[in-house]
Order: structure tokens, then sequence, then C-alpha cells
DNA sequence: TCAAAAGTGTTTGGGTTACACCCATGG
DNA sequence: CCATGGGTGTAACCCAAACACTTTTGA
């Protein structure tokens, strides 16, 4: 078995963790509590470990675990960058990108293992921000741009809702994302037609005003029946 | 330094190579010359070399080198995949998947390193041959997917051309990719448009019939000429 | 009865599709 | 002069943005 004996880079997962905070698209960033680019900002992250994690998804869940003490529910693998000397801890670096979303109401992050203090950074500002440790700030522009796309193409962000969600919540969660204003009546044509979102009959919102009916996200088979 | 402690993943590259034959999309094939799964028709891959490689583009080339006898000037990474007991030849195998696109007529593939043949197999008929080693099968739907998307969104196939090719050409390829007839009016707009091919001015290729004008791929120095 | 938010309808314009047509060339 | 492929024009249609409007509720 002669493959066994090539060393193998050393294998990191890294988080894009995004939510929104007062209308804005945020991203998640630790502060490094040792080298290499100690006491700087970057994306939470971690080692993998074959000997704890049976998988990739496995291996996010434990690192969001240990360094922020959630798991990540809504979660997409962005890619995989790697080279040599890209972390001085080892000679290859190879690391596999993932962004998550999350609802910042339901899920609370706390600083865990490896890491001093947890701050929420403007999308945009994070991207541009070339102090960032290792090349985060270029990882978070994709993140960001990816995001983006979802949207046009309305792949709603569930992860940023509620199971339950009133299609106002839904258009606010969409231009915070993108950075606009949407047409409320566009928008819902949009959701009509492709069927993406599911009313929960008799179930609303209330609160000051009117309130509003729930929806939640439609299933592969609420489509497929629908079609038919 | 602890982390250097932690055993690595057996990581490897895998290579959807694509091109068109007889006006279809058609993928590479490789016959498996040793365990696991011997005998057996898989992508084209190889196993990441630290002190070989200075990065995965580089990893790309030398495995292209090694085993089709070609670098790869188009390629693009899709995914990376990863779990224990995905390659028995390891605990735990991760294979970050390629896609690459070549103009037959001018690169010539040759079965080298652990290969026994090379076989083009269409698209369609390989993304659902469930015979195939690991989870190549749908390693290639992914490919193919995204392939076509891309074409979709005219990001156009320039991988497949040689540097400099008619309308026509172009044309066909799409055509090949998709499956389906395009409109030549509409597809020449769409290029107006989006700038994203620009004449040659004098060169033509001549044929049996009326000549026609050479373009190239369009440099982001020409688009953002043209818009100001 | 007013403010705020939910929800509906209609018009308009841009972009794409589909189709028809003309042009240029070698045999 | 015909077959073949390059190249152009146009009408129809679809989609989506923009905007106006009604409805429902709590205060």
């Amino acid at each position: 078995m002669p493959s066994k004996q090539y060393p193998m880079p050393f294998t990191r997962l890294e988080l894009a963790v995004m939510s929104i905070v007062d209308g804005q698209l945020v991203v998640l960033q630790g502060k490094r509590i040792e080298a290499p680019h100690k006491g700087r900002w970057a994306l939470p992250g971690g080692v993998l470990r074959i000997d704890l994690d049976k998988d990739l998804d496995a291996a996010v869940q434990r690192v969001a675990t240990e360094r922020l003490g959630t798991p990540l529910p809504f979660f997409r693998q962005l890619s995989a960058v790697g080279s040599r000397n890209r972390d001085p801890r080892a000679e290859w670096g190879l690391s596999i990108v993932y962004r998550a979303l999350i609802p910042l109401d339901d899920i609370e992050v706390s600083a865990g293992k490896r890491i001093e203090t947890l701050r929420w950074v403007a999308a945009d500002e994070a991207a541009a921000d070339e102090q960032l440790a290792f090349d985060h700030a270029s990882l978070i522009r994709t993140a960001v741009e990816v995001t983006r796309d979802e949207i046009e193409r309305m792949d709603l962000p569930f992860g940023f809702l509620p199971d339950k969600f009133t299609l106002g919540e839904l258009q606010a969660t969409c231009e915070a994302i993108l950075g606009r204003p949407l047409d409320k009546s566009s928008f819902r044509r949009k959701l009509e037609d492709r069927q993406v979102v599911l009313p929960l009959v008799g179930e609303v919102r209330t609160g000051p005003f009117r309130p509003a009916q729930l929806f939640q996200q439609a299933t592969m088979e609420d489509v497929a029946c629908n079609s038919i």
C-alpha cells in the first residue's frame, strides 16, 4: 500500500457564518488566541479530525460546536484552497471553506476553544478588510457573492429565518442580503410561481397591526404535487 | 506545535475532463489498473503530493500530465468530498474534484500511470452509470450540471475551442453541451450585448462555402473599454 | 379614525424567442 | 445556379418592475 506513505496536507475547515443584524448582512469573526496571526481577526475554523469526524459535514458541526457553541443547521461548501506555506503551522495547508446562515434571534454564538472574542462585522466591510488573518477577506468576498446570487435566483435564505415566517420577514431578509429594496408585488409573484413557500393555513403572526399569514419552506413533494 | 500531530486525510484530486465528440458532450474515464475497484472505470485522478505540488492548481496539472499525458488549460474546482471509508486505501479519504474542458482536435490524451485505457463516454450516459468506481457517477452528474449552467449564463466554453473560432463553431459547441438547438439570431445578439467575443479583423476561416469571421475570447480590458 | 403593515391588481417596458429573410462563396 | 453556412431584421411574447390600490388590525 504505497499511497499511505505520502505526507498529507494540514487540513482545516473555515466557516463563514452569516446573519442579519439591523437589516444588514454580517459575518462572524473570531479573534485568534494563538499564533499564527495571534490577536488578529479571522473566520472561525478548525482542524479536520479524522479520528472524530465521520465526514466533512460532521466536521463542520464539530468545529462549529467547539468554537461557537452551536451547531449550524444551514451550511454549504464554497471551495477548497490549498498551497505550500498557506499556514505557518505546516508545510502545506488545505482549507475547505463553508458558508452558514443563522437567525441571530434563535441561535446564540459564544467564543469557544482557541477564540478570545467573537464579533459580527458588516459583510461588505469585512470583505474589504485586508487586516484579516490569512486570505480570509477573499473568502468572505466569495461567501457574500454566493449568498447574493442565491437570492437573485430565488434560492431563499431559510437559514436566516425561523421555521415559520411571514412574507414580510422573508422579503426584509432578502433586502438585507442584497442591500437594496425589493418590490413587494413582484417578490410575491415570484414566490407564487416557483412554489417555494407554503402557507400554514390558520396560522398567523399577530402584532401591533394587521396579522400576517405564516409560511414555511416548501418541500420537494409539495412542488411535485402541485405541478402534476 | 500540537496541530501537526493529528493524522490527516488521504487527499486526492479527481478530474472530470470533458470534451465534444460528434456533437455530444463526453467525459473521460480511465480503467483502473489497481485495487481498489480494479478493472472498473473511474474518473482519472491522483494523490495530492505536498512534496511536488506548490498549490492545488499545480497538483491538477501534475496529475493530468501523469495520467493523461497533457496539461489542462481550462479547469475549475467543483467540490470537495470526504468521509471515513471513502477509499479503502486509507481510513479517511478526501477528494477535491475538478472539471476541465479540452478541444479534442488540439489535445491528445493517452493513458499514463496506473491507467490501463482511457475512453470517452457520453456525459448523460456516464452520469447514470452506477457501475463506475467510488461515487464518480455522482461527481459526473454535478460536472455536467455545472457545465450546462455555465452555458445558460453565457459563460462560454472557450476550453472546448481553439483560440480562434467562428460563431458557428461556438454555437455548435454550446448546442452540444446543452443537447438542444439554439437560435442563431438570439445567440449572436447575446454575444453582442455582453461583449464576450471579439472579432479578429481581417481574419477569416475559409472552407467549402462562404468564409466566416474569426473571433477570440474578449478580455476584461476589452469589456471595460467599450463600456466607458 | 389613523398609522402601519398585509395583501391584490394593472400597466408598462425591456429582453428574449421564434421565425423569416438576405448575402456570400465554392462547386 | 444551387447548396450551404454566414449574417440581419422584425414581430410576438413573456416576464418582471413599478406603481397604485384595497384590506385588516391595534392603538
